[in-house]
Order: C-alpha cells, then structure tokens, then sequence
RNA sequence: GCACUCGUAGCUCAGUUGGUUAGAGCGUCGGAUUGUGGCUCCGAAGGUCGGUGGUUCGAGUCCACCCGAGUGUACCA
C-alpha cells in the first residue's frame, strides 16, 4: 500500500493542543495547589509516563495481554509497558522500590499527564493532567481526614468561594456493611455488588428515580437503550436507597442515621467508625462548616479503595458555549488504598490520596470567570522597514533585551503593513519603525498600538487613519529604551 | 461496545421533484495606500460534495456498505 496523498494534518481524537492561554491558566493553577501541599509538608517526586504493565496492574484478567483501556507498547523484549492511567500506580511502584529510602509516613506530591484509551466527550480526553498528594505508611483516618481538608484548601487557593464546592467523604468498608445487610455479601454475589455500587454512583446523574431502576430491573436511556439493573428486590431497594439518602448536613445525624443500617455487619459498623473519627478530626478543625462532609452516595474507584473514598466537587452551574446549563460535578478524589503497595511487598502497606483533575478544573475555572482567558502582551516588533540594515534592528532588540524587555525583530519577508498586522496578531504593546528619514534624524518612531486601536474607533476616513497616525511618537534614537519603557508602564503585565 | 443523529471551502451554512461549470457569508492572502493595524472598495486562493460501490442518459441529491463526528448509554483503574 503507498502513500501518495498528502497526510492529513489533524489532531487524534480525544486529545488537545494547548495554546499560549491555557498553559498560562495551568501554570498558574498548578502553582496554587504546590503551594497548599507543601504548607501540608509534602514533597514532590516525579515518575516516567512509562510503567512496565504488571507494574500498573493492567493486564486483563487471566490474559496475556494489557487492559484495552490503556495505552500499550511491546518492548523489543517483549515485555508489555504502558503510559500511566493515573498517578497512584506509579506512586505505589516508586514506594516499593524506594521503600528502605523514604521516610515513612511518606508525603508525596506528583503532577502530570495521563492517558487513558477510552472514548473521548466533552471535557473527557485521553490525555490530561492530574496532581496527586499521597500519604504512604499512614494507617490511621487522620492521614484521610487532613488529605480532605487539604483538598477544600486547594478550591480555595484556586479562587472557589466557601460554599461553591464541598469534600464529599464515605467509606468503602460502610457500602459493603449495606450490601451484607441486604444479603448479598460473599463472593457469589460480587458481580450483583458492583452493579450496585454502579447505580449508586449515578444518583447526581439520574436522581433516586434512575438509581431505583438501575437496582431494579433496568432503565432506559433518551436514545432507548436499556441498561439491565442489579435486580434487587423492592425491601432491598429500600435498604439501599435510604442509605443513600442517610446524609445531612449535621455529620452527626448522618452517622446515627447510618449506624442501624450496617448494624448487623462487622465491616459495616467498622466503616462507620471510621467516618466518625474522621468527622471528629473535620470538626476540630473548623472544616465542618460545608467544607468537608459525610455523604453515603460517594461511591468513587471501584477497584483498589479499602477505606474512606473522598470527592471533590464543585456546586454552581455555568453556561457553555452553546448556552447549555453545565453542572462540572467532581473535580478530583481519592481515597484509602491499603493494597496498592503491599502488592509489591509482604507487608501490608497503607495508603491514602487525593488527585485533583487540573485539566477539568481549569474548564470550571474559565467558566466561573475567575481566571482571564488572554495570553497576555506579546513582545515589542522592530520593524524592518530597509532590509539592507537588519544589523541596526537587530541592535535596537539587543539594547531592549539588555533592559529587560521582550523584544524581537520581525524576520518574516513581508512589507510594513503585513508587519504592523503582525505586531498586532501578536498583541504588542508597541512597534519600533525606522525608515530612512528617521535613521538619518537619529531618531525612531514608536506606536503604540493598544492607543492606537483605541483612537482608531473614532476615525472613519482612510485619509484621516493614515494621516493622523494615531499614538506615534517621534523621539531620538538614543532614547528608545526609556521611551518603550513609558508605554508599557502604561500596560500592566506588558 | 450499544442506540440515535449528522458528514458540501479553514469556519457557519445554501444547493429546487435527480439536470450545464457546486454557491454565499465570515476568515485567509493580495491590491487600492513607495512607509502604518481599523473601516470601505476591488481581487485571488481555497472543494476528489467523508469513502467505495450501485441505480440512472445524468447523482452533492436516491440505495447499500464502510469511515468519521456529535449526543445518550455502558465502561472508567
């Protein structure tokens, strides 16, 4: 098979070019959490995008082959290795590796892309940016409890107003005490739990309606596609949606309300335990005011958590681009993984983390106007009005260079009026013009084009626009550090 | 994966019951303006009509299959 047409330019689905104000915007996000974590204690640490496979624990189920969900390549030994899917996995491959080295409870702080090769929608790709803090060594919940009120510092060091997000925080060890209690404990029953736990998560999706289809027979979706339920019986429904809507704003009804539900169950009444040492801990530290909260509809991960499972969401409603309404819902989670590690050692290991989704929140934060969406001001054009004295421009950006200041000149083969249009695509506070008048007046001429645009919506005629030119100045050539100096004071951030 | 909807210029879209050479607006580039962004005017470039096959004297239009996209749903470590 040739290939005699022209490749196509084009992006792989699921995945996205950043431009100059979405790194800026990210830049700037990542900072803020670093920021938090560190006043935490945590210490970064960073792993490859490549992990062997069985490092990641991604091979299917009694297959030699890896996950169809992520990214996968063949060594030329062989050996399967895949791009990280998320940045727990490899945290847990570093701890059992380094495990002699690190102090224990180790405070990790990771950030970076994952992929994950699944279909894309909106504001899912297959490529995004994760920020992780992980306390490894730490089995108490109080290493849970301050990883939520760490996350609730994060919203707020990102400009999320109190009110506008809370910490959702529920227990893995309770939604098995329910799943006893309605009878279908044991490993039998496993498939039957998942669908459960499946339904459960859905509740902000469907509402208690859906969650109620979904645990009974089955529901249909707009396009009349039906999802087969989990079965359950109506006594047992009942079981389950109480439970789900057990929470209340006062920590403390939740877990009376929880208490009898899960009484019958070890597990369940040990889950329970734990959400109110952490609910104690929450409190003492003043983040029970809405910040942080028990809420029993948290499902999240349903693999590797053993513990308490915590999300991150946001509360207000934007309005896309085609004016629909938007909910962003979660933000980030995490939860206890007491598995992860050990997998890697004899000893058990224990766990805990949060990942925030730097990617989704940035979507949010854009839509909550709390970030401009610019780029910012481009540098200062030297315009090349004479090509045979390209060394006198390139002198004039080497003197603005030296006094700090962002500077180029234009190396395109165009003529004046192709090169101002430049300046302005690339936002320019000002360009520098020298012609052969200027040159031999020992002068340069400076126009500032932010004025420039400004005064041009008051001018009609093309003679006038011409003539006029709007916020130029004429001053010595010696002068012309100073003077760019004065128009871009007169531009912040410039 | 399953279901529904949709593929015409870079973008948004027209294109008559199937009928000459497939159009418009916006954008891009050039000119009017030897050396000035915007406005205005003039001009140009840009298309295998998603692909393949079929029906027909004739297909952007009808049919089949394929590919791609969007939405919902499933999965989501």
């Amino acid at each position: 098979m040739t290939r005699d047409e022209k490749p196509k330019a084009r992006l792989p689905r699921g995945f996205v070019d950043r431009h100059p104000a979405d790194i800026k915007l990210a830049d700037e996000m990542i900072g803020k959490i670093k920021q938090v974590y560190e006043l935490y204690g945590f210490e970064p640490v960073e792993t490859p995008l490549i992990e062997y496979t069985d490092a990641l624990g991604k091979f299917l189920p009694d297959q030699d082959r890896p996950n169809e969900g992520v990214f996968s390549l063949q060594d030329d030994d062989e050996q399967w290795m895949s791009l990280r899917y998320d940045l727990t996995a490899p945290l847990a491959r570093y701890v059992a590796e380094n495990f002699d080295k690190l102090p224990k409870p180790y405070r990790s702080y990771r950030v970076g892309y994952v992929f994950r090769n699944e279909k894309p929608g909106p504001g899912r790709f297959r490529q995004f940016m994760q920020f992780d803090a992980d306390t490894v060594g730490a089995p108490t919940v109080a290493a849970d409890a301050e990883i939520c009120m760490m996350a609730a510092d994060c919203m707020e060091a990102l400009g999320i107003p109190r009110g506008q997000y809370v910490i959702r925080v529920n227990n893995r060890k309770v939604l098995d005490g329910i799943m006893e209690a309605i009878g279908i404990g044991g490993d039998d029953n496993a498939g039957r739990r998942l669908t459960v736990l499946r339904a459960i998560d859905k509740l902000d999706k469907f509402g208690p309606e859906g969650v109620r289809l979904l645990l009974g027979a089955g529901r249909m979706d707009e396009s009349g596609d039906f999802t087969k339920g989990a079965g359950l019986d109506e006594a047992q429904i009942a079981v389950v949606i109480g439970f789900v809507g057990a929470g209340s704003v006062d920590a403390d009804l939740t877990i009376a309300n929880l208490r009898p539900l899960v009484a019958a169950s070890a597990t369940g009444t040990a889950g329970v335990d734990e959400l109110a040492e952490i609910a104690a801990l929450v409190r003492a530290a003043g983040y029970d005011d809405g910040r942080v909260r028990i809420d029993p509809s948290v499902v999240r991960g349903l693999e590797y958590y053993t513990g308490p499972v915590y999300e991150a969401e946001l509360l207000f409603e934007a309005v896309n681009d085609d004016g629909q309404k938007v909910r962003f819902g979660s933000v980030g989670g995490g939860g206890r993984y007491d598995g992860l590690v050990s997998r890697f050692r004899g000893e058990p290991v224990p766990a805990t983390g949060f990942s925030v989704g730097v990617s989704r929140l940035a979507a949010a934060l854009k839509a909550l106007g709390k970030v401009e969406a610019g780029a910012g001001y481009g540098p200062v054009v030297v315009l090349v009005m004479d090509k045979a004295e390209a060394a006198r421009y390139q002198a004039m950006v080497a003197r603005l260079r030296a006094a700090g200041i962002r500077a180029e000149m234009y190396l395109g083969g165009s003529g004046m009026k192709a090169q101002v249009k430049y300046a302005d695509k690339r936002n320019s506070p000002c360009v520098i013009i020298q012609g052969s008048n200027e040159r031999d007046a020992g002068e340069v001429q400076i126009k500032d084009l932010i004025e420039g645009a400004r005064l041009a919506k008051g001018i009609s005629s093309n003679e006038e626009w011409r003539e006029s030119r709007p916020a130029q100045i004429t001053v010595p050539e010696a002068d012309l550090v100073a003077a760019v100096r004065d128009i871009l004071a007169r531009y912040p951030g410039a």
